[in-house]
DNA sequence: TCATAAACTGAATACCTATTCACCTTATAA
DNA sequence: TTATAAGGTGAATAGGTATTCAGTTTATGA
């Protein structure tokens, strides 16, 4: 049920894992979870189909490493930047710039992200429920510095992460017009947020 | 390439296509497109396995005659709610609170409408470009009312359409904590949407 | 009533793919 | 140098599943 992940020891080894990984991470985002075949990730690693069995004691036991890479990645990457900004408005915008920058930079993790929601429902919810509670976190002390107005910050945390999630969304699949200028679709975001849709 | 769905005539025959359909639709809910056989379709549409194959011509077929149908009620739905309403604020307010709604009511749309993305990113593409410009049209009508701000509409639109998203997975998944007064929720995200983030 | 078509059956087919395993190669440390 | 473990191989296995098809049942209209 559990049997762990395998990490490698000598320098080749290291290779070989990452090379594996590579591999895998690319096709699960070209093809999906369900149309990547072990054999084809060991065909792009460069090495024999036994060997993935050195290192992952299943597909399945892969793609979760995958995920939970990528989800502490995109955690400490968003949290390292947002830390340094001083107000919450700034933070707010350096937050959903980043989740920009990421998702365009890296279009997979965030594709396979998503997907844990057909392959296992549970990781979906962990990682989107634990990335609320980190957000939440943030806004409570925001209402209590009186930065921002008395809304329900858990429904807030959501209404955000649905904004980044849909604008990355766009940017990555290139929906509608206009994907290249980030600063400028931040800007249009910010505005939203700080003053409504009202005039 | 593209054979097409055999609509039944008499009504025993449209019976059965419903079944299939039905029993489709709560299977590719509950396991996944990809978890789901044919052979389980049938099973528990109270038919043999050949009988799949006099409506529909392959799984994948029956997945985007689903789709596309379920697509078609998402938005005559809305859109019925949203029309009857004078202004926009109304229009906004009633166009989530119909998402979420029917987000709660027939979980299975709006999870086999996601899931697109990992069986034909095409079909996905094409049902959130189509979605978003039917919202950038009533969202530059109200530009030109004045009703709202001069924001670029098309960001907009995805802003909002990601606000639903994540509030009705929020419901559906019943991630957190109180996803039960739908009103409140909706109350929630207008203050928002209405007056920003910021005090 | 009966000929014909429509609806239906379900075992068999054909293909696919995760995983295994017996064996080989390379690195290491004594 | 050499015994031993670590790293690696790839054909074979085992299990699964979309689709087919030869045949059976049911409905219909003349």
């Amino acid at each position: 049920m559990h049997t762990p992940i395998s990490e490698p020891t000598t320098r080749n080894a290291k290779a070989t894992f990452n090379h594996i990984l590579d591999a895998a991470i690319e096709l699960f985002y070209k093809d999906g979870y369900h149309r990547t075949t072990v054999n084809n990730i060991t065909k792009h690693a460069g090495v024999a189909a036994g060997t993935f069995y050195l290192y992952f004691p299943s597909k399945l036991a892969l793609y979760k490493h995958v995920l939970i890479t990528f989800s502490h990645n995109i955690r400490r990457e968003i949290a390292a930047k947002v830390a340094v900004k001083e107000t919450r408005y700034e933070k707010e915008r350096e937050g959903i710039k980043a989740f920009i920058l990421l998702a365009k930079k890296h279009p997979q993790m965030y594709n396979i992200i998503y997907e844990s929601l057909y392959i296992d429902r549970a990781l979906f919810k962990d990682y989107y429920e634990s990335f609320a509670l980190r957000y939440i976190r943030g806004l409570n002390e925001s209402v209590k510095n009186k930065e921002i107005r008395d809304i329900d910050t858990e429904i807030v945390s959501y209404v955000l992460m649905g904004i980044s999630n849909f604008i990355g969304l766009k940017v990555v699949l290139d929906l509608g017009n206009n994907n290249d200028d980030i600063d400028y679709i931040v800007d249009q975001v910010m505005e939203l947020i700080k003053a409504g849709l009202f005039r």
